[in-house]
RNA sequence: UGGGUCAUGGUGUAAUCGGUAACACAGCAGAUUUUGGUUCUGUUAUUCAGGGUUCGAGUCCUUGUGACCCAACCA
């Protein structure tokens, strides 16, 4: 989604489409490559989302390509398993990469390369340990001093390098090291590691390697090599840039570019992989696609389609300042979909009996409901007006509060798409609750075809109990019960113990009960309803994507 | 305290040689409505602070202030 400007009527543009038309214009590129780079040790998250719809969107806009590369150089942490439902969540998405590549097709290149940078006299072997490099690295106000390694000749440190590849030495016994500046302001330009001895198996290139290159070594040559224009990644990586840039320079490869943008955060939420495995591996929820989690798998479970979340991700728009973005938006951008596209089906969640007084048992008035009021090309379904209903616990109230206009003693109701009927008898229990209402029907007022001249304002869901079936609802809210749970002391403290409630003796219309896993409806007055993959051939089970808005729940709270 | 990045309504994003702050969400009010949904209308509210240049500054200069990032054999 464009916004024009007013004055001009020229359209805007986010800085990174300005910096790939000024590339465009001037003639510095023909096309544009950009590129999606997961670490395949986790599932995506609709932070990942945003950057999937921004690089692949990047490109389609400019008639240019992405690939998708599996950044794959650390085996100790990298699961084949994760390729594969990164892949899956790519195109659900709906964008298909134009090549999948993996960052450890790239090991022998990265490997003749180091040794160019080697005879180069630009990077060594060190054998000190980690906390003789981090002193020697000095700090942000103090330079640092040269290790007794640095000045190792060429030919050594070629030989050396040789050992390390050929698996002479144990895990962390030594390293590769950029020999760039120690006196930088820039910390990542104080001689960075380049390589690092891992004995592990490797998801692809099995046991062929005990070296690994790191993250600086490997990530911008990958680029390079793939010939990305416009590399974009995150605000953190601003300080790696220099070297990015080094890298490539000192190679005399292509120069990919990076490009920085800021990530977002989502109001009630957490984003970061440690905190989301930790509520996955503590049990806070029941797994990586849990409804209530912010991945990708999650969304997709719960309800949410491609579509909406692309417009989101649209939406949140591309910056460089810190954001915390509203919950709601998200809300809206699927409302906005469903609505249009979902099917509306009657389902009561808790269960009140009506009997209508004044109609006889076995007596069956065939109604007719709309689909969908959006698109009226859906058509109308039949349902059955029967002696016993069920309506929703929340539409009657036996002493209601002003502004209320649902069900209450003596007064009346529009059953949508049913008759009208009046409340003439409340019946309860020795315990003083309410058992079931009776209730009598206007046959006057069939819907559609009113002559009762009767006013009511009104207007409830329904089901039969002819034919009404059992569904289990789960019942999805935030969380967490603050607004920034990541910005807590102890952000599991903030977990909100309602975010999932589970109405195991709900009842839905009959046109319901074959609904096939990941079909989306509105349940009428309710809200949106996804059919989980829990379902079985006996109950199904549906996860509230989210509520309608509800401006009656707002006016209580005054 | 060395280096870097960023500051525009409640939230997010625009304002393209300096031309008089806009769009979306949220909020509020009303209309329509056989979903207290949808739709429609109206409305509240914004340039971090001080100084300077200019007829005119969100935009340029200057001095501050604040937030975030950087010293993993992670990415």
């Amino acid at each position: 989604m464009t916004t024009e400007t007013q004055n001009t009527g020229r359209e805007s543009l986010n800085f990174l489409e300005e910096i790939v038309e000024a590339d465009l214009a001037s003639g510095k590129y023909e096309t544009i490559l950009t590129r999606f780079p997961p670490e395949p040790n986790g599932y995506l998250h609709i932070g990942h989302a945003k950057s999937i719809c921004l690089n692949f969107g990047l490109a389609q806009k400019y008639g240019g390509k992405t690939n998708l590369r599996f950044d794959d150089t650390n085996p100790s942490t990298e699961e084949t398993e994760f390729v594969d439902s990164i892949l899956s969540d790519v195109r659900w998405l709906g964008f298909e990469p134009d090549n999948i590549f993996y960052a450890s097709d790239y090991f022998e290149q990265l490997y003749e390369w180091a040794k160019l940078l080697i005879s180069k006299g630009k990077a060594y072997v060190d054998f000190s340990s980690p906390a003789e490099v981090a002193a020697s690295k000095g700090t942000p106000t103090t330079p640092g001093v040269p290790g007794k390694y640095r000045e190792t000749s060429v030919e050594e440190n070629l030989e050396l390098f040789e050992k390390m590849k050929a698996g002479e030495y144990p895990d962390g016994h030594c390293t590769l090291r950029a020999k760039i500046d120690l006196a930088s302001p820039n910390m990542h330009m104080r001689d960075p590691y380049l390589y690092r001895i891992k004995h592990a198996h490797h998801h692809r290139t099995g046991d062929k390697w005990c070296i690994y290159p790191m993250y600086d070594w490997a990530h911008g040559q990958s680029d390079s090599i793939e010939n990305i224009t416009h590399s974009i990644c995150t605000l953190e990586f601003i300080p790696h840039r220099e070297l990015y840039d080094w890298c490539i320079e000192q190679l005399g490869i292509f120069p990919s570019k990076q490009y920085e943008m800021a990530r977002f955060n989502l109001s009630y939420t957490v984003m970061s992989k440690r905190k989301l495995k930790q509520l996955v591996d503590e049990k806070y929820v029941s797994g990586w696609d849990d409804p209530r989690m912010p991945t990708i798998a999650a969304f997709r479970r719960r309800g949410y389609t491609p579509e909406s979340i692309r417009a989101f991700a649209t939406r949140i728009g591309v910056a460089k300042r810190e954001n915390l973005i509203e919950l709601s938006l998200l809300e809206f951008s699927i409302r906005e979909d469903l609505n249009r596209h979902a099917l509306r089906r009657f389902a009561v969640l808790d269960p009140l009996k009506v009997i209508i007084t004044n109609l006889p048992e076995g007596q069956i008035e065939w109604m007719e409901t709309e689909n969908n009021p959006e698109q009226p090309e859906t058509g109308n379904r039949k349902i059955a007006f029967t002696r016993e209903l069920w309506i929703e616990q929340d539409d009657f109230m036996e002493n209601p509060p002003p502004k209320y206009f649902r069900l209450s003693p003596g007064g009346m109701v529009r059953l949508k798409s049913g008759f009208i009927i009046r409340c003439d008898e409340v019946m309860k229990d020795e315990q003083g609750n309410i058992t079931a209402l009776h209730c009598t029907y206007v046959p006057e007022s069939r819907s559609g075809q009113d002559t009762s001249g009767l006013k009511v304002k009104g207007v409830i869901h329904w089901l039969s109990a002819t034919d009404a079936v059992e569904a289990e609802v789960r019942l999805y809210d935030r969380l967490f019960k603050v607004e920034d749970p990541a910005a807590e002391e102890n952000f599991k403290a903030t977990i909100h113990e309602e975010s999932l409630l589970i109405k195991k003796n709900a009842l839905i219309e009959p046109a319901l009960a074959n609904a096939e896993p990941g079909e989306k409806f509105q349940f009428t007055r309710l809200g949106y309803f996804c059919v989980d993959p829990d379902s079985n051939s006996d109950k199904r089970v549906f996860n509230r994507t989210v509520t309608l808005k509800d401006t009656w729940a707002k006016e209580q709270k005054k």
